[in-house]
RNA sequence: GGCGUCGUGGCCGAGUGGCUAGGCAGGGGCCUGCAAAGCCCCCUACUCCGGUUCGAAUCCGGACGACGCCU
């Protein structure tokens, strides 16, 4: 309708503090949290994932953290989609979707939509999934190749998720993954909104990454795995591949000690936070206002509502807007 | 002081006359619904000095260093 923004995006890798100051900009804007993270969605995660407290929760409401069970599958399309919802209910309430989080791929999917994918079996998904994985590499190739031949030319190397995706959906749709690429349309309009990337100097972010990874351990981490584990959650669940998690459990089994336990999950966490660097760098189409993350928290979240458009009205108008 | 063993890239670690092992860490990058995932690229080293050889990290001698044992 108009051509303001209409959420608000606060990105970055992980540990950079956009949980924090998503909920200051929330209480400054009168907003709403949404969470674009793909592990902070599990229950039963909230320590080892950094989530939103659940006092935090109580100050602003939170979406997408702490809803769904260990070992559903979550994944840049299902978020897309809830999301949406959350920004529409949000925006009826005449309150400011915050969208926060570090998962740029689940982002993507809201600024750049692609089509909407038919439903799969799940039944025939996964014996799939399994039958691939066992096939050689080059047979993998071989298959990419018939089925969607232009595909097999755009990438410069097969690899085995990749590859899945596309035998997957040219085997149970019957049209190749470039097919529904060129010709499907996209399934919803692309999410605007005023952009926020935090950054911060590689050794003041590992720094800060390895005092909270103490802190995570400090504060039920340890609790927080053995109840998974005593829940029957195993290794593959997504609980148990989040990052730390096996480390942890290995800590609690006495195989590894605390500071080694540490080691790893820093170690771990860095990998991560550098691939999620490198995405913001250069995956982000809209032109986003980039800040570093080591300026005080309260002061960024007054920069960024400040800059909200709909900060600018006058005070009676927006009263107005909230009641009708 | 004597004898022995050993000295390989930031770390670990194979090689034993010609053919850049590999792993980890580090860095750069890719990304069209598994993304805390998956994948690609870079980092070309042999303690030093002589010698043998067409050619030495690899063989010989010496120096230095480390470790071990002996005195």
């Amino acid at each position: 309708m108009s051509c303001r923004p209409t959420v608000l995006f606060i990105l970055g890798p992980t540990a950079t503090g956009k949980t924090a100051l998503a909920l200051e900009v929330a209480r400054l804007l009168d907003g709403e949290v949404i969470s674009a993270d793909s592990r902070q969605a599990y229950r039963g995660l909230e320590v080892g994932t950094a989530a939103p407290t659940p006092s935090e929760r109580a100050a602003v409401p939170h979406h997408g953290v702490a809803f769904l069970q260990p070992g559903e599958r979550y994944g840049a399309g299902r978020f897309a989609r809830l999301c949406r919802g959350w920004v529409s209910d949000i925006e009826a309430r005449g309150r400011v979707p915050i969208i926060a989080g570090g998962t740029g791929f689940f982002v993507r999917a809201l600024m750049q939509p692609v089509f909407r994918e038919p439903d799969l079996d799940v039944e025939r998904r996964s014996s799939l999934e399994s039958c691939l994985s066992e096939l050689p590499l080059e047979e993998v190739r071989r298959w990419v190749q018939r089925l969607d031949p232009a595909l097999g030319v755009r990438l410069p190397v097969v690899d085995r998720q990749r590859a899945g995706r596309t035998l997957e959906l040219a085997l149970m749709t019957g049209r190749s993954l470039t097919w529904w690429q060129r010709h499907a349309p996209p399934e919803a309009e692309a999410l605007r909104g005023r952009v926020w990337v935090l950054q911060l100097e590689a050794q003041v972010h590992r720094a800060r990454i390895e005092k909270r990874v103490r802190v995570m351990l400090d504060s039920g981490w340890v609790d927080e795995v053995e109840s998974l584990v005593s829940s029957g959650h195993g290794p593959d669940s997504p609980a148990m591949t989040s990052i730390g998690y096996v480390h942890v459990w290995r800590f609690v089994r006495r195989e590894i000690s605390r500071d080694e336990a540490v080691k790893a999950i820093v170690g771990d966490t860095w990998q991560y936070a550098r691939r999620q660097r490198t995405w913001f760098r250069h995956q982000l189409e809209d032109e986003a206002f980039r800040v570093q993350a080591n300026a005080d928290t309260k002061e960024l979240a007054q920069r960024i509502a400040a800059d909200w458009p709909q900060s600018t009205a006058p005070d009676d108008i927006s009263k107005e807007q909230r009641r009708s």
